[in-house]
RNA sequence: GGGCGUGUAGCUCAGUUGGGAGAGCGCCUCGUUCGCAACGAGGAGGCCGCCGGUUCGAGCCCGGCCACGUCCA
């Protein structure tokens, strides 16, 4: 990890100087949040829908760890799987470049524009206008005086260059090249930029793409960070800024066929556009800064977190400083917004990320000796600052303050342990510093990884307390460590290889779809059989017993789908008297085509007309569990809060199983709280209602979505469960693919069995209905009366009276305890008497009847102690093995070794021992050979003496 | 998903080739005091995370599981 001396170019006092320079004179100073309103009205004016920023967690996108670009949220629209009622649109996005493909936490502070929370301005043309119309915008917001008022002389503008793409050699794009200049950019100013890298576009290997036109803006020498007093357009020192791409989608890149090495590339019937312009870089040049962080989007940050450390004085601050006021700053608003968006700080994925950001946060708050807690109130500064364009952020002020400060207690904590660890480790090396001034020793870089590796203490930490001792790190060790830490998880991670559906159904979803029938009841007539699919493919016909998978044209078999499972049934013949075969499931092996899993029991062909029966009691108990899941996601989030989210779900005959987004336990109070709610709107028995609308409408009117599920774009299915006395006009509305209950009232009663936890910040709830609720609380009643019947005790006094017996027990067992000491103690009194004397040490061997090994112990102890000097051996036969125990005043220890004569007299009984010098036990399995055992101590001290 | 680490009294933890479960703080009772703090004396409180194996004997060794921490992806 480079530290504070990479920054000292950027940083440098002379730089620090240079901040308060202007670089011109615009029309008027616009705030960052003017500059946000601007850019939204310019393309309102023009026709574009304003749309709001789409959270920080995508909604259908896996592969994305988090919004990383304004076009994400229009993806499915340019790929033309989905239909706004619009085709212009322009957007202020919320974006977080952390973790992941596009990775700029380390980079953050020590440079003037990297960011891990930033806001992308953008406009789109889905289809409508293309280059011409998105260049002459692009030039009339950016320079007319109306508008941001730039000067023209300032500005660069770069083409795409040329290519080779999938085998086609693209040319120069000339055509935007002429564009620019029609609207007046200097020709000397248009750069063509070939290759791929910097001026092409593709949204994946496949699909569409397209070349890129980019405006540039020139700081001037002063913002040069290798200090560049006149470098030409095209040097990366800092001086040319990027403001905004523009992204014209012009081809589709059809996938490679097989045997052929490239895929083609298709011009797009409908062009589209898709542009991005960094909020907080337009905005420094519009205030005139050269560092982002110098903006009034950073400044009340920055200055909040001076003035919770105390730390008034601008000028004394060494850059170190500075760049950790940089870091707090970026990472404040980068943690506000991602727990604002419902991600939880954990030790994976985004939750992952977050807590990195945090504690990335909290290293430097700690170098800048801040109070505690810290970041709840940077959170206070970031939602002042942006509430106005993220109104969303003030719904959870609360939930963010509380998850903050818990993550910051958990890692001072962490460092606490770490701290004390490393200590341990560097005591040696400070005692041979001491011994040797003249070299200061090393910490080994392994030694170190661990403490980073196994006990999370930050290499900042480490090194801080070398530094301070004098020692230093093995940083190339360190390193080495690193690098086969990841080794070692790239490596397991290729062994994870995701299952493809059998290539037989890809085909057969070109021609056929699957009518689901289900929603309507559990039969279904007059289906087709459309395909037969064995291990061996598609075929035409399956023999009586054969197991298969056979996709019909329609069917009334609830598929696997959106976590509950499949029904099971038969297939009948056409006079549904015959059952043809054995339904045990049904899934989805592609969008829209259901494959069942039977068994046959008649010979089946393709075309074959049959019915589907699915079985209506184990269908009546998921639609009661589905309504009842449904109904619990609605109380979680009412009484625990909106962060609740459901994270997996599992509905089944027999229960129903619900994970969800929650910080910590569910409390017991909380627990009843939530049956009550359900069973509640259970008892209203409300009619359930379902609707088929496109997915834009279905969220604005407040349905839940689960972000692990893939949507369709148009048709989605929305389940409301309506409440009149809710303040929404419904008690729960979410999409939905499964099957309801028509009516609450059917659920019957909601039971929750059990709570825990399956991953850091989220919980797992399973709960019963129904009659597997009704069948729980007669087991446990009856449970309870047996054991009270027990105990001779009314249902209300089973508690009481178990305390009494409890109670009881106790005070028996101690007496018993008491009494077979003092039996031990007079049996012992009698045994004083057999001592014998060898070499003139005293030595007691006998035989005990009915002592534990516990008894035989304290026999010893006491023994030894009346002794006064000796050896003590005592036996005991229990449970058929031998028991044998020795001691050894300590006055003998030198001579005598307990350990020694116990293991002697041990192999003599069939076993072994060992010990302690002055006390050792051991065991054996021949019971008769005690006695004799006991006799040879004396020869054995006799030797020993 | 993988690696490393940790689970012992209410809390923080110690427990050394496997052989008597401990300390500090907290809690209760008594004493001292007008009372509190402090102090003194006594006491309660443990399936040593769970399951299995090795062994005469496991908190300790081996295997599996669970929970928590942490790093990498």
């Amino acid at each position: 990890m480079p530290h504070f001396g990479a920054i000292s170019a950027p940083l440098s006092t002379a730089g620090a100087a240079r901040f308060q320079i202007r670089l011109h004179e615009t029309k008027e100073n616009l705030t960052g949040n003017e500059v946000r309103k601007m850019f939204l009205k310019f393309f309102e004016e023009r026709g574009h829908r304003v749309v709001r920023s789409s959270s920080l967690v995508p909604t259908n996108d896996p592969t994305l760890l988090f919004t990383n670009a304004g076009m994400n949220q229009f993806k499915d629209v340019f790929l033309g799987l989905e239909q706004r009622d619009y085709k212009r649109a322009t957007s202020c996005q919320k974006c977080v470049r952390a973790g992941g493909k596009h990775n700029d936490l380390e980079n953050v502070g020590f440079t003037n524009r990297h960011h891990t929370f930033f806001e992308m301005l953008g406009n789109f043309s889905f289809g409508d206008y293309f280059k011409e119309q998105a260049i002459a915008y692009a030039m009339e917001l950016v320079t007319s005086t109306n508008w941001y008022g730039i000067p023209l002389e300032k500005l660069y503008f770069t083409v795409f260059g040329g290519a080779e793409v999938s085998g086609t050699q693209l040319p120069v794009d000339s055509e935007a090249a002429t564009y620019w200049e029609k609207v007046g950019a200097p020709k000397d100013r248009i750069i063509a930029v070939p290759g791929l890298k910097e001026n092409f576009w593709a949204m994946g290997d496949t699909g569409p793409c397209g070349p890129c036109s980019e405006i540039y803006y020139d700081m001037g020498a002063a913002a040069s960070d290798q200090d560049h007093a006149d470098c030409k357009f095209g040097c990366d020192c800092g001086r040319y800024v990027e403001i905004w791409n523009l992204v014209f989608m012009q081809f589709n890149r059809l996938p490679a066929v097989t045997g052929d090495a490239s895929g083609t590339l298709d011009p797009l019937p409908k062009p589209s556009v898709d542009t991005g312009a960094g909020l907080e870089r337009l905005a420094a040049i519009l205030q005139g800064k050269i560092s982002n962080f110098d903006t009034d989007l950073f400044k009340p940050l920055i200055n909040k977190a001076k003035w919770l450390c105390g730390k008034e004085d601008v000028e004394g601050m060494d850059t170190a400083s500075l760049a950790s006021l940089r870091i707090i700053a970026d990472h404040s608003r980068a943690a506000t917004f991602l727990i604002s968006d419902g991600v939880i700080p954990s030790n994976e994925g985004r939750g992952y990320v977050l807590r990195k950001i945090i504690r990335r946060a909290l290293v430097h708050a700690n170098d800048l000796k801040a109070p505690r807690p810290f970041l709840s109130a940077m959170a206070v500064a970031v939602r002042a600052q942006m509430k106005e364009a993220y109104p969303e952020l003030e719904e959870h002020t609360t939930r963010v303050a509380r998850v903050l400060d818990e993550e910051e207690d958990r890692f001072t904590r962490t460092v606490d342990a770490g701290l004390k660890k490393l200590d341990e480790e560097i005591a040696p090396l400070i005692a041979t510093e001491r011994k040797n001034p003249a070299e200061s020793p090393v910490l080994a870089g392994d030694k170190a990884f661990k403490l980073y590796d196994t006990y999370g203490l930050p290499v900042d930490f480490i090194t801080d307390v070398l530094r301070d001792q004098g020692l230093r790190l093995d940083m190339a060790g360190f390193d080495h460590a690193m690098e086969e830490q990841r080794t070692r998880a790239k490596a397991s991670w290729k062994g994870v290889h995701k299952e493809s559906a059998n290539p037989a159904y890809a085909k057969l979803a070109e021609t056929y779809k699957t009518e689901p029938d289900f929603y309507f009841g559990t039969a279904a007539r007059d289906c087709r059989i459309e395909a037969i699919v064995t291990k061996q493919g598609s075929v035409n016909e399956i023999k009586k017993g054969t197991e298969a998978e056979i996709v019909l044209d329609r069917t009334s078999i609830y598929s696997e789908s959106g976590g509950q499972v499949a029904d099971t049934g038969g297939l009948y013949d056409k006079s549904e008297s015959l059952e043809v075969a054995e339904i045990r499931g049904a899934y989805y092996p592609v969008t829209g085509l259901i494959a069942h899993r039977i068994v046959a029991k008649e010979d089946l062909h393709v075309g074959d007309r049959v019915a589907t029966f699915a079985d209506p009691a184990r269908r009546e108990r998921n639609m009661r569990n589905h309504t009842a899941t449904h109904l619990m996601n609605a109380a979680l989030r009412n009484i625990l809060g909106t962060h609740v989210k459901q994270s997996g779900s599992l509905v089944a005959p027999d229960h129903l199983r619900f994970d969800f987004s929650h910080f910590a336990a569910v409390e017991s109070s909380e627990m009843i709280e939530i049956e009550q709610q359900v069973n509640e709107e259970i008892r209203k028995d409300l009619e359930i209602r379902t609707d088929i609308m496109n997915i834009d409408d279905a969220l604005a009117s407040g349905a839940l979505a689960f972000f692990g599920d893939k949507y369709p774009e148009a048709n989605v299915r929305v389940v409301t469960i309506p409440d009149d006395s809710s303040p929404l006009g419904f008690f729960s509305k979410e999409l939905c693919g499964g099957t309801h209950v028509v009516r609450t009232g059917a659920i019957g009663v909601f039971k929750i069995v059990a709570e825990q936890s399956t991953a850091a910040g989220v919980r797992r709830i399973e709960a019963i209905t129904g009659d597997r609720a009704l069948a729980e609380y007669q087991r446990a009643l009856t449970t309870l009366r047996a054991a009270a019947g027990m105990l001779n005790a009314s249902e209300a006094q089973l508690i009481p009276a178990l305390e009494r017996q409890i109670e009881q027990i106790k005070a028996l067992e101690k007496q018993l305890e008491g009494l077979k000491r003092k039996a031990a103690g007079s049996q012992a009194e009698e045994l004083l008497d057999s001592v014998r004397e060898i070499k003139g040490t005293r030595v007691l061997a006998a035989q005990v009847t009915g002592a534990s090994r516990e008894t035989l112990r304290e026999m010893v102890d006491s023994l030894r102690e009346k002794l006064g000097s000796g050896v003590v051996v005592l036996a005991s036969a229990e449970d058929g093995k031998v028991a044998l125990i020795a001691a050894v005043t300590k006055d003998l220890t030198q001579k005598l070794h307990a350990g020694k004569i116990v293991q002697e007299l041990a192999k003599q009984v069939g076993g072994s021992g060992g010990g302690k010098p002055d006390l050792a036990e051991a065991g054996g399995k021949d019971t008769s050979a005690i006695e004799s055992a006991l006799r040879s101590i004396y020869p054995l001290l006799d030797r020993l003496l």
